[in-house]
DNA sequence: TTTGGCACTCTTAGTTCGAGAGTGCTAAAT
DNA sequence: ATTTAGCACTCTCGAACTAAGAGTGCCAAA
């Protein structure tokens, strides 16, 4: 029997039995671990094979780059390539339920101070239901509608913004002035951009209106002075919080052995660094629903022998951050992936609610 | 010749040449990690003893309880009761020089944001000079020291009251008021509680002062009504944080072997959780100087293994913090030891630099 | 009180060995 | 053309054994 054929994919294609015992082994592999043998497969994948034509099989997906052995007698393990295939073509996941589902939205819908909160919250209920390190991004709120603007004078030459966003957001930015202003004429100032400004969005509000009031500014009166530079620096864009938040670490060393020390301490190391994950995170951002990293696909060295499940959450068209689970490649995709994808829905829906 | 006496104050008291040995053999173990024969002892410690009468010293330790044999052929290892009596009596420590601690105060003394971004950076800086995980707990400003406080209405009975203390330190708080206010009302409470109560200490201000009005409430006009209300949950005490950060607890997987990973992770779980550690810092906050916990000395059954060096911090007689590390009970705690102290004392110096 | 000597114990590393698992190949069966 | 049975081969794993080395305790002599 022929075994595959090639396709302009560049998958070669893989007749049934072949898919068949490929995902038995791969599924075997995941549950237990060990190398898979020819004659676990013929016994248990359901085929009634004898274990020698399961060996010629194994031999072809080996030729392919889909297996390969540890050693001459000890059976397969998954490719890089193979999980790959798998996760594509073979799997099927295993969808929640609407009592697992109703759980998770009862979890993440508890009242939070702020987004960091929530955030925080989420990535332990990844971290908890999945047994691995679960991983969010902080939302960036593109979208910041400003409410309220208010000024304290600090001290000499130093003024206290007080921006309140989208609902109840408030930060708090410390901006510096060329004079000192007094107090109430820090209040017109802002009672003329509460008054102008309040619903409009941030950024707009920086890059047209200042811009407007700008270009007349010889013209202006002394208050309108105040405004325009006072203005300038409390709406100048923040800074991008480009921060994740890492739960639950440790179940990872649950799975480690002792030659995988070091390389769980880099993946830790690169926690705390976040620059590398940053980025592999943001190539998510671009890309639409569940994406997986295989081992060093990612390009990012330390996550050899890891897998990271990732999907945006946002709502409708915008796009609010990333959030996902990392684990040894060997993990149970068909359970993680669905969770992955409803929590993504989750917190999407969580932060909409708290943002009215 | 006799090596010990007995002695009111619980230890034996050990003659000269057994406190030399002892001493000798802690420090290669901590610096080789093995157990230490007789035979290297004779050789090293510059005795000029035979092995012999070495081994005979080493069995009273050990019948003291000062050592132990892993096994019955492989040197000693020192037992915490050995370690807890070369800290308390044998040891040296070696304190910084100028230069380095010239070096701490430039690390420290960096400009930052706010307090928990300098007790990050600390503990940043006490893991990267040890080796070790660094934990510094964030400092308790039970001084706060009322600047100004402003109130925003956010939405029907909710006010945003914002809260310059020490500085330029600022504070929301989100209030819930029996009914709504305007912003003028609530622009005249400002008024009143900043002419009244700037400068003076919050927690004073919530018992004494607000209590007088209170008695007189019935008496009040429509203003003071709203002054009390709102300035009552505006003075709430601040939820004492009760919290810490560590930073470099990756340093710690580079002492575990595989038997010990299992302990590890409990003990980065504790971590996390918290509590258990907090417990711990508490202790240390009513001690003075310098404290140290040999494994499970502390009560903590996760240390077991670890020792915990700690200073507490503060301004004068009042304590703000605790910091220290937490590393392998096999450290060097003649480094270790006068960098605890130090930057104990250095960040104290930054916040109160910070605070002006 | 110290020391040399000695018998003893225990760990460690290396070796050997057999069992077991698994493979690839070939030839026969379907 | 495929599948299967059989067989020789390879490799891992654990057990058993060994020799070397380190260290001890004790005793008797210095």
């Amino acid at each position: 029997m022929r075994v595959s054929e090639s396709t302009p994919a560049g998958h070669p294609l893989l007749n049934e039995r072949t898919q068949h015992l490929l995902r038995f082994l791969i599924e075997r592999y995941i549950r237990d671990g060990q190398p898979v043998g020819s004659r676990t497969l013929s016994r248990d994948a359901g085929l009634d094979l004898s274990p020698a034509t399961v060996r010629n099989v194994m031999a072809d997906l080996e030729e392919m780059g889909y297996l390969r052995a540890p050693h001459i007698s000890a059976g397969r393990v998954p490719t890089s390539r193979g999980y790959r295939f798998f996760i594509d073509t073979l799997l099927r996941t295993n969808p929640l339920d609407q009592r697992q589902i109703e759980e998770l939205r009862r979890q993440i819908g508890q009242p939070m101070q702020n987004d960091a909160e929530l955030v925080r919250s989420v990535s332990n209920l990844l971290s908890g239901v999945t047994h691995l390190a679960g991983i969010v991004m902080l939302p960036r709120r593109q979208t910041m509608t400003l409410r309220q603007v208010e000024f304290l004078p600090l001290s000499e030459c130093r003024v206290l913004a007080i921006l309140v966003v989208n609902g109840q957001e408030v930060q708090n930015r410390i901006i510096q002035t060329r004079r000192r202003y007094s107090a109430s004429e820090l209040q017109q100032a802002a009672n003329y951009l509460n008054a102008q400004f309040a619903g409009r969005d941030i950024e707009q509000v920086q890059k047209n209106l200042l811009d407007e009031l700008r270009q007349t500014r010889d013209s202006l009166d002394r208050l309108m002075q105040t405004v325009v530079e006072v203005a300038e620096q409390t709406f100048e864009a923040t800074p991008e919080s480009d921060d994740y938040v890492v739960a639950g670490q440790t179940h990872l060393m649950r799975y480690a052995d002792l030659s995988d020390l070091d390389k769980l301490r880099q993946l830790f190391e690169a926690f705390n660094q976040k620059s590398d994950l940053l980025h592999l995170l943001d190539q998510c951002l671009r890309a639409e629903g569940v994406q997986i990293f295989i081992g060093e696909e990612s390009g990012c060295g330390v996550l050899d022998g890891y897998s990271v499940v990732t999907a945006p959450y946002g709502t409708g068209e915008r796009v609010l951050g990333v959030l996902g689970i990392i684990g040894p490649t060997r993990m149970a995709y068909d359970r993680v992936i669905p969770v992955v994808e409803v929590t993504a829905r989750l917190l999407a829906e969580a932060l909409d609610g708290q943002r009215d």
